[in-house]
DNA sequence: TACCCCGTGACAAACACATGTCAATCATTA
DNA sequence: TAATGATTGACATGTGTTTGTCACGGGGTA
């Protein structure tokens, strides 16, 4: 079988098109190009890519829209390629379940290192299947134990303090934004985000050496936050 | 004839234009009031109000459209009512020649302060029709001798500081839009605004006595700047 | 009642972005 | 070539928003 990774660029924009066509090419991946919505569909469909980098704004449909039919039947990672003027969007983009985003202008690094983020996410989800410890460095969480471990010592986590961390864990890698995280913990929508805050400060004191260089729990500015195995 | 001047109060929230209609009514105002863009037209057309209050977000029709179709046949001042959110076609507005801005949610006291402005503005293009000499304080102007004096020591102005002076005054109390600015003074659109600051800082240096605390040049944030005579 | 957990308000810190300032460079012209 | 003015980049300052932190009070439970 072919060994490459398969990416399906949604983007209207043939230059930059182009250009990430040349530069994931040389990074020895196997790029698809579509220039609209529905071109996105039909290729998604025909050649089931590992990674979709979507731009939002496409002219002949919202990308939130294509997401979130996309996200009906694939979970497939999907990388948000927004503008500035664009966050309401991304935000909502990433609510559906998008992996990660870029802001243009980027750069091609940039681009690569994230793809490889969600490369990884690929390879896990299929790993983590039956895995019943988390481990990265001094932090260790059972699941089926119920247990936490920092430098081999156990450390208590409150119901909602540990209901946060899985869901961090299990999708480490990936943002989840502020109302993401209180759909999933608390249950509802659009509610205020303070709680979140106190959560997160709360976790980063019980887990981390440093809070103000978090090692696991890191914050994105006006998005939400993401947990980091590296 | 009735000397309450006309304003056409063009807003499809009623509670809030009806405020708005109680507020002005009482400082004696002549209050019509449009719940879509069609009706404002007509009302305009109908009542030739002295000042038009235009909420952005209307059902029936972008304001920004309205506005510039209104330009078409009538000066008339014309103050703009936005949310957050509606930067975009704020500035949109005022590129267009909207006189002034204010954002929901606002105090009666801001709004006929505003209205207050833009009145004057209305007996000023009347009087200043055959100025050709604007003073305020310490600074005078004389348009036909291309003089500037300030606390009456003639000072050198260079070309654009010269024209971008002029543009101020001959358009006090009015927020001027970075790109307005730009197209009148360099002729084109959509250009980098780094200059105009360079050029209003030169300007305040010659013609303030304090440039932190302008009296003349005043900055508004995100939007442009103003000549204030107060 | 004492304890634990959660939610909330108040405030501080960090951050992003717009604006102000300065200085170097470039173009024009006397 | 010297002088003036325009443009540009780098950096400082200011302003508004987001995030982090702390501490208090309510509600449930042993």
């Amino acid at each position: 079988m072919n060994e490459k990774l398969k990416i399906l660029v949604i983007e209207d924009d043939k230059y930059i098109s182009h250009f990430i066509d040349i530069s994931l090419s040389k990074e020895n991946y196997s790029v698809l190009v579509a220039e609209t919505a529905a071109e996105g569909m039909f290729l998604f469909s025909s050649h089931k890519p590992d990674v979709i980098l979507l731009d939002l704004g496409l002219p002949d449909r919202d990308g939130v829209d294509l997401l979130r039919e996309l996200r009906t039947f694939s979970q497939a990672p999907v990388l948000i390629v927004s503008a500035r003027g664009q966050e309401k969007e991304k935000i909502a983009a990433l609510d559906l379940g998008a992996n990660d985003y870029i802001t243009k202008p980027f750069h091609m690094g940039e681009l690569t290192a994230r793809i490889r983020v969600a490369e990884r996410s690929l390879q896990k989800s299929a790993a983590d299947a039956g895995e019943t410890v988390f481990s990265c460095d001094w932090l260790t969480v059972d699941y089926e134990k119920r247990r936490v471990l920092v430098d081999n010592e156990e450390i208590h986590l409150t119901p909602i303090e540990y209901k946060t961390l899985i869901l961090l864990i299990s999708n480490k890698g990936k943002v989840l934004t502020h109302n993401y995280i209180i759909k999933q913990i608390w249950g509802y929508d659009g509610g205020d985000s303070k709680s979140v805050r106190v959560f997160m400060a709360n976790l980063r004191r019980k887990l981390e050496k440093d809070t103000t260089h978090p090692r696991f729990i890191l914050t994105e500015v006006g998005v939400g936050y993401r947990f980091s195995d590296k």
